[in-house]
DNA sequence: CAGAGTTATGAACGATGTTCAGTGCGCTGC
DNA sequence: GCAGCGCACTGAACATCGTTCATAACTCTG
């Protein structure tokens, strides 16, 4: 039990390591909390109590409790695109409408389905808000970049004369509908939906919105400004 | 200038005035904050200072903080309510799908707009949460489900075959894919999409939902679960 | 093993919402 | 008109936050 009994380890590799165990422990503290309190039960003396260390330990591995939430943020969205199953389906590409029609309803479910699960954590990723004039880190967008891409294959399909930036725009709001929809049915203090009619919901817009995108390839959208 | 100068003011009756000068005072303050600066910005200290009374006398005239910001959200509701214009058109009834379309393309927009006009504001209303444990008043769903009429009107006229029930759930579905593609089209930290982009996004996705749920009239859907 | 340098500690600071004993004011009865 | 009473307002005080920093404890070096 000696301190640097594995050879290599340079003393500065240890104090790494030593952070990198306080960042865990703290991290997943964090993550049971807002799982089982929500963001606003984030508090700094119960982080230090539940991991160990001082309130003053934090902030030597996390600039403030802001970030912790956002490390705690990342996790929730990779757990997401886990839930989602692999990016790309063992059958390649998406064939046809009604299979695009299909993934996209496939999509929303999972989405709901997650977030009726873990409503706590799903709830913090979007009620966080970093302070004002502080942009989102580049790694947190490029996350949420690569969930869009899930919505933009299926979309491609449905609608292949769809330039790619339009695409991408559309896919966007395509989502945003879609946690609307999930957001706010699941809202305890304004719809409280059950989760079985807000799947039939979700299901009835979802493909409503997949069948009405196509019916507008034909360009007869009159609504040209 | 004398106290009593009006006859039948009984004492309790001026007593009551200068409590609802107060409410007034403070109630116009904290939407001023709320407008400028948004919910956050809400706080006792300051609140009293431009309402030019004690921080005490907050709490004879509103439960809590919590209570002031709901009645500024109350005086939202209602500002929204009027930019949306008479509730009944002129015209009576809405005579087809195609009508009952742009009526839900033209209430999307206005939202857009309103939220637009007024971020902070708008902003507060969904980010106000109540303390745990505490359902919304009766008059504040009351308000909201009188907004929501105003989506069932023309989702009727689109599908006349729906139930009542099923048609008020569909509207407030509906509302939520809306305040979806506008909160997050809005949100400066995830998508931050100018409006002019965003009202073309919108348009496109409730014509969507509208074309496709007349689609759906037919019994087609083949996912009945 | 002594000393230098680094890290963790937790009391302290400032800001927050909320409370409550004290104060001042207005009304009431003479 | 005035004494006395009761209510409403005051603002200092309290509890609870996030965050900081002087100090203690510890680790590595020579």
């Amino acid at each position: 039990m000696s301190v640097g009994d594995r050879p290599g380890n340079a003393p500065e590799d240890r104090r790494e390591e030593r952070r990198a165990a306080l960042r865990e422990a703290l991290l997943a503290a964090a993550e049971r909390t807002i799982a089982a309190q929500g963001l606003a039960a984030l508090r700094a003396r119960d982080l230090a109590r539940e991991a160990g260390c001082a309130v003053g330990a934090i902030y030597t591995v996390f600039p403030d409790l802001d970030a912790l939430a956002l490390a705690v943020n990342l996790r929730t969205l990779n757990l997401f695109d886990a839930a989602l199953g692999p990016a790309e389906r063992p059958d390649g590409a998406i064939d046809g409408p009604a299979a695009a029609a299909d993934e996209l309803v496939r999509l929303g479910l999972a989405y709901l389905a997650f977030a009726g699960a873990h409503p706590l954590r799903w709830d913090a990723l979007f009620r966080h808000r970093p302070p004002p004039g502080q942009r989102a880190p580049d790694w947190y967008v490029a996350e949420q970049a690569r969930l869009f891409s899930r919505i933009e294959r299926p979309l491609a399909a449905l609608r292949p004369d769809l330039p790619e930036p339009e695409c991408r725009l559309l896919a966007r709001s395509l989502f945003s509908a879609t946690h609307g929809i999930v957001a706010l049915g699941l809202d305890e203090q304004r719809m409280a939906l059950p989760v079985a009619t807000l799947r039939v919901q979700l299901e009835i817009l979802v493909r409503a919105m997949a069948t009405g995108l196509t019916a507008q390839v034909s360009g007869d959208c009159r609504s040209g400004t």
